[in-house]
DNA sequence: CGCCGATATGACAATATTGTGACAAAAAAC
DNA sequence: GTTTTTTGTCACAATATTGTCATATCGGCG
């Protein structure tokens, strides 16, 4: 899974060295020349964050983000606004359409990334939620962490989110499909009876006083219930 | 280590003399006059505490108050909110969506570093400079020392502020990546593997006694603990 | 009972993640 | 300037996790 970056730089030479450089420290890019094109491929491609030229034939740079910063759909794709000018009221003004950061030419292709790379860490938080009790059982997302009355119980990363979407949508059916897209992401290929496997897992783990609580469902998949 | 407060008022004479009295009782003042570049600044400056003003135009104060303290990275800030209106129902609107505490305009500025004052107390106990214990384990901000059971040990800058983050800030998992942000800076460019090698050198250093305090939380980063 | 499909389970190799020592560059101390 | 400490990164080792299979067990039904 790797961020998908998208360029949009008028100027042919520094657009392939800054793909080039990107994509050499794991990015996959995106690249275009325009604003026009630039919206389209944003669009068809969903880029993780993008990188903009302040200066650009037609629609400018500035607009461009102003747009994309007020449309609900794409707001929240974060952009790297790049210019040939250092002024400060440059920084201003871009910070000022929305975008996240700013970056003056000449830059180099390490602090480019670097940027990205730090954007992508703090917009991408984790969400918290508060523990969740059932019968005893606690989940606390925050901590990781699963207490069998009091008792800290070990589950692998999977098991884990595999009781944590049980406990957060409980006395309900799930497919093996449903719990593969729900837990491992829509886009994977894997077996529906690695989710058997995994279940036993959780059930081991939960053992003995909690593995009634992961019910089978005999031709429909399982469900998370504290009623027998 | 002056704390570091960040002014979110759109009116710009109120915001100066906030800021003003502010400074001259000693901490660090940050300044945003909207959501959107308080939303940046936040995260560039990780402030210890923040005041809104509840009519912003565009976002309004409370609503950005809302986003901060559902996301796992700002939620423990603390929020003062200011509103011109003393309606009880707003006040409790206020407290609703997580601000700490709540005043009206007009509001006297030592009022309001009063206020900032006891909350950090209770909340960031660490910015008043006081030792924090835990579990035999001392470590003394001032100082910059780190004792175990009354004896010195040999901690390197790194290896400190990533104990003192991690002690202030216990019981919770982190990412490498909100470590780096928390302990390096949200601006730097630094390798995730990174954070273990200095995880590395921090349990060796707290080796034998207390090193079972940092936990690794496989798939999700590493927790403070005094529960094993 | 004996059959059938569905589910449970143990084992295992492939992967992924984390731990660790070494090292050179940078920073700080002298 | 030189020496010492600290820092970030790497390569490799040590572990833990993952997905899949083969096989056992189960549940229902004629």
């Amino acid at each position: 899974m790797t961020p998908k970056v998208l360029l949009v730089e008028d100027e042919a030479p520094i657009r392939e060295m800054m793909s080039l450089a990107l994509s050499k420290v794991g990015y996959t890019i995106i690249e275009a020349e325009d604003a026009a094109s630039a919206r389209k491929r944003m669009l068809d491609d969903l880029p993780d964050i993008m990188v903009v030229d302040w200066m650009m034939p037609g629609e400018s740079g500035i607009e461009f983000v102003r747009s994309v910063k007020s449309e609900s759909l794409t707001k929240q794709i974060p952009v790297i606004m790049v210019t040939a000018r250092a002024e400060e009221d440059d920084r201003v003004r871009g910070l000022e359409v929305g975008a996240d950061d700013y970056m003056c030419k000449p830059f180099s292709p390490k602090e480019l990334a670097a940027r990205i790379k730090a954007i992508l860490r703090r917009t991408n938080p984790q969400l918290t939620d508060a523990p969740i009790e059932v019968n005893g059982l606690r989940l606390e997302p925050d901590s990781h962490r699963v207490f069998a009355n009091d008792k800290s119980l070990e589950l692998g990363p999977t098991e884990f989110r595999i009781l944590h979407f049980f406990v957060t949508h409980p006395e309900r059916v799930y497919s093996r499909g449903q719990i593969l897209d729900y837990v491992w992401g829509s886009n994977v290929y894997i077996e529906e009876r690695t989710v058997d496997v995994h279940i036993r897992r959780l059930r081991k783990a939960l053992t003995p006083a909690y593995n009634g609580l992961v019910q089978t469902v005999r031709g429909a998949g399982y469900r998370f219930s504290t009623r027998s």
